[in-house]
DNA sequence: TGTACATCAGTGAACGCGCGTTCACTGATGTAC
DNA sequence: TGTACATCAGTGAACGCGCGTTCACTGATGTAC
């Protein structure tokens, strides 16, 4: 087809050109970039002090680079670009656990292996791991509702893992639920301290490690106690 | 002496009058309750969507029926209303604590009653106990770490609660207070998650109490299980 | 391939609005004698 | 008790500012023939 070629060739050589770089693509992908890049600044700005619902829609596009008008053109308002960036940073989250899965962590010190797994993926994904302990609790409802959804779902995906634990026998899917929001719970405040702390502290971060750790342990040991009221039909 | 006299006389016949009553009271009693009426709107504002942060100074000085200007005869900032705010929440935290103590729960079903006791004082203090989940992790980072340093001292006070458990005497110091960090972080989730749940939904509300009382079983279970290193030494 | 027209991401100016902060003030309350 | 002066919580007007949203527009990219 005539067309196919024609596109085809006009990208060849747009993105060959030195000096074309930023302009580079085809309209529809040069608009996906600019939407990036609007989601981008929205996260950069929340980075320290700031909370999702204190930055401005301004704001957000001066970072970007375009003016404030060309924001609609992406989206409806500050709330959709909220759950846009909920629904990255839950693929992120998703990622990392996938990964961490395929890696095959050693039985011994499970879950210490595990926790500084975790936290260096918080660490990697820093912007996207804040948001979500930011905008759990804090900014407006449908976003909150929104991270919640999804820290629901996550902590679901979990307790399948758990299941596939020995001890998990006696244990009720619903009381498997119940353990995996502790684990969640407790890893996601966790991170939430941990990138707040001060960045050069190895001292407070190797106390938290440790202290997570620790905790983490007592829910096993707990979870290796239980037993779910007419259980073990599994 | 005659000044006493004086003020107690006046005060008496102010508040004894029926159409003085808003303006009755010392010129020191009437600036308290103007900062108290400071305080109760930017609570009040906060309720269901909003976060602190959100919340404009003049909005306040409009809900305590004064004019923006008088705002800085009681406060520097906003910032500095946060931070008198998170004084006041704890405050009634740990009234409500010590009302709790002061019950003396039975020990049946000790964990049940202490998760009901909880939430119900949440929800009579509904204001304070949500404004403390929401600044938690979100706002400024002065109010953060404020709300913080008071939910490590609570966690404090509730570890030496914790160490008069018998099973406490094969646990270390640091460990109680490992333990006491979970067991705060779990009840505060639930509180927030609560306070959040459209208000006439028993159903709900049932299923986070169980829950919740589940949660604190299990990491009771796992403290009893819990072995310190070099601990015992109490 | 070349031309004429359609699409639409991004522009730039304008709007009305609520914001935080300042200032000189008012007048009731408090103090000194 | 009565008078003269000091204090100071609250007033009302004004300021400059950044905000979200609208609008007609431009010009590069895309499409049809």
């Amino acid at each position: 087809m005539t067309l196919r070629k024609l596109r085809a060739a006009r990208r060849n050589s747009a993105v060959g050109a030195d000096d074309a770089l930023q302009s580079a693509g085809s309209r529809d992908e040069r608009k996906q970039r600019t939407r990036r890049a609007l989601l981008d600044a929205a996260l950069e700005l929340m980075q320290g002090e700031r909370s999702f619902s204190s930055v401005s829609l301004r704001e957000v596009t001066r970072s970007a680079g375009v003016v404030p008008a060309a924001f609609y053109r992406h989206f409806t308002g500050m709330e959709e670009l909220g759950l846009a960036l909920v629904d990255d940073s839950f693929k992120t989250l998703r990622r990392s656990m996938r990964e961490a899965r395929a890696a095959a962590l050693p039985a011994t010190h499970l879950i210490r292996r595990s926790v500084e797994t975790f936290l260096g993926y918080a660490q990697t994904h820093r912007r996207h791991f804040q948001f979500i302990a930011k905008e759990r609790f804090g900014g407006s409802s449908v976003i909150r509702f929104a991270v919640r959804k999804e820290v629901h779902l996550f902590t679901s995906e979990l307790s399948t893992d758990l299941a596939r634990f020995p001890l998990a026998g006696k244990i009720s899917t619903e009381d498997l639920q119940m353990i995996a929001g502790l684990v969640v719970q407790t890893v996601l405040m966790a991170t939430e301290v941990f990138l707040d702390m001060p960045q050069n502290d190895p001292e407070d971060a190797a106390q938290l490690y440790q202290q997570t750790e620790k905790q983490l342990r007592l829910i096993f040991i707990g979870a290796q106690g239980w037993r779910s009221k007419g259980a073990g039909r599994g």
